[in-house]
DNA sequence: TTGCCATAGTTAACGGCGTTCATTCTCCTA
DNA sequence: TAGGAGAATGAACGCCGTTAACTATGGCAA
């Protein structure tokens, strides 16, 4: 690992000296390397996260494939690097969802939870990549965890931050407090060392059973796991979903 | 398509003759075949689904990698093949569970949910093979849902038996009707297809909401999406299942 | 202006992969 | 006992990631 290109950065006698002022050389440079991750995603959405191959995006770009060592330590730097791409997309949509969706939290966390669908229904592949089965490779990417801003982390970020608003406007229903305490309160550690530490534990556990609420039914929907059972998983979802915002608005749910 | 082996079934003029009398044949092909797919998840185990080869399989055995043509179409249908399997083995796993927990449908909810979590993070290779994102080539295994009798149709079953069971002795809260006969009553032909069509449909968004937090839980833990929040996923695990069954005891989730 | 050298790119090669084809061997049966 | 079906082989093709040695070039310092 004593290489010194890692998707970015120019290795270099002098560096960029200013900023603001990337010499004719750093301008190529990035250009290749955003070429080189768009065949890359263009691979991975037309065949798969395996379709993914040095050999086919230098075949694209006119290269060969050796020449994309000068910018990637390998096969699985490049689909790391792509992966963190599509983390800062897909978060950047959802924050633009809930800043669009006005000042109501309730109102902002069905704007996210429907912008996260929108985006993963529409890319699937992509969505495989970064949330779905880790391919070896991108292990490593889950791994760096501890980073307070690994791209995971900060996607999960205005999702804790309205569930954590509406807590403070209204105390909605939870489990009993003795069994969030017994269950949850030990091992929140990951989750404070990224979102502070006084995060109270009912917004840790709206957040975690909305997520994986969130993420079970969109990732079934996206991997076709839904299919023998629904035609139209999106009908399913929004059901879910006014369920779910129903536990906050104190809705019953009963029939 | 004209080949006539599909991972079983033995190519011949006379063929197996009378019932439970194989041909020494016909049992060294299943050795073999059997062999074929021990070897396969072995590798599928070690270094993940896309450790599986034809190459390092025929190695393993002692043989070459055309011969295993002679036992399956491709390397895909061998995978599916493993992929059917596996499905059969937690299907089994989860029915012996439920089983096991005597006749309170409650008891054979949390049986059912626990056997699952706990073969999924036993077996993660195998979890992220027929549960995780369709490689293509397991396109095709998800595509032949229409089948009733397809695997993930017969996995399903238990847990929709037992829900029906529960409907049928107390009925639980649900969605106002309203919202399932608009959002899940015209979408609900794949299921009724497979599970009967005279499946009510609160026992269909039971069972569907419930797998979907299920699905979602387990598949974040064993795919290490869970890592950056919380260092004991087997506890949130518990919580939401009790958060879960507790719907249907009618007992209050307000702290 | 000249000369140097880091950088970008090339070709060749190695080993591994799925798959096909022609061929050989072996066992069962008619 | 002859023949044929089935099992397995070796060679080959075209992919793949990766390494190593090599060449061309553009920008900076003397």
């Amino acid at each position: 690992m004593n290489a010194v290109n890692y998707g970015n950065g120019v290795p270099g006698s002098q560096g960029s000296s200013r900023l603001s002022a990337p010499t004719r050389r750093e301008r190529l440079r990035t250009s290749t390397l955003t070429e080189i991750k768009d065949e890359a995603r263009r691979l991975l959405v037309t065949g798969g996260p395996d379709a993914i191959s040095l050999r086919a995006i230098a075949r694209e770009m006119g290269m060969t494939a050796p020449a994309i060592y000068r910018y990637f330590d390998s096969l699985d730097a490049l689909v790391e690097a792509l992966a963190g791409d599509l983390y800062i997309e897909l978060s950047e949509v959802v924050s633009a969802a809930k800043h669009d969706a006005g000042d109501d939290p309730v109102a902002q966390i069905m704007a996210m939870a429907r912008a996260f669908r929108e985006w993963s229904v529409a890319h699937p592949a992509e969505f495989a990549l970064i949330l779905g089965s880790p391919l070896p490779g991108i292990v490593a990417f889950q791994e760096s965890c501890d980073d307070e801003h690994h791209p995971g982390v900060e996607f999960g970020r205005p999702f804790m931050e309205t569930i954590n608003a509406l807590w403070l406007r209204e105390q909605y229903p939870t489990p009993p407090r003795s069994m969030m305490e017994e269950r949850l309160a030990a091992h929140l550690e990951p989750l404070r060392a990224g979102h502070g530490e006084e995060v109270p534990i009912e917004v840790a556990w709206a957040f975690l059973s909305g997520w994986s609420r969130l993420y079970g039914l969109v990732s079934m929907e996206v991997f076709h796991h839904l299919r023998w059972a629904v035609s139209d998983p999106g009908a399913l979802f929004e059901m879910e979903l006014h369920s779910f915002v129903g536990q906050f608005t104190g809705q019953s749910d009963k029939s």
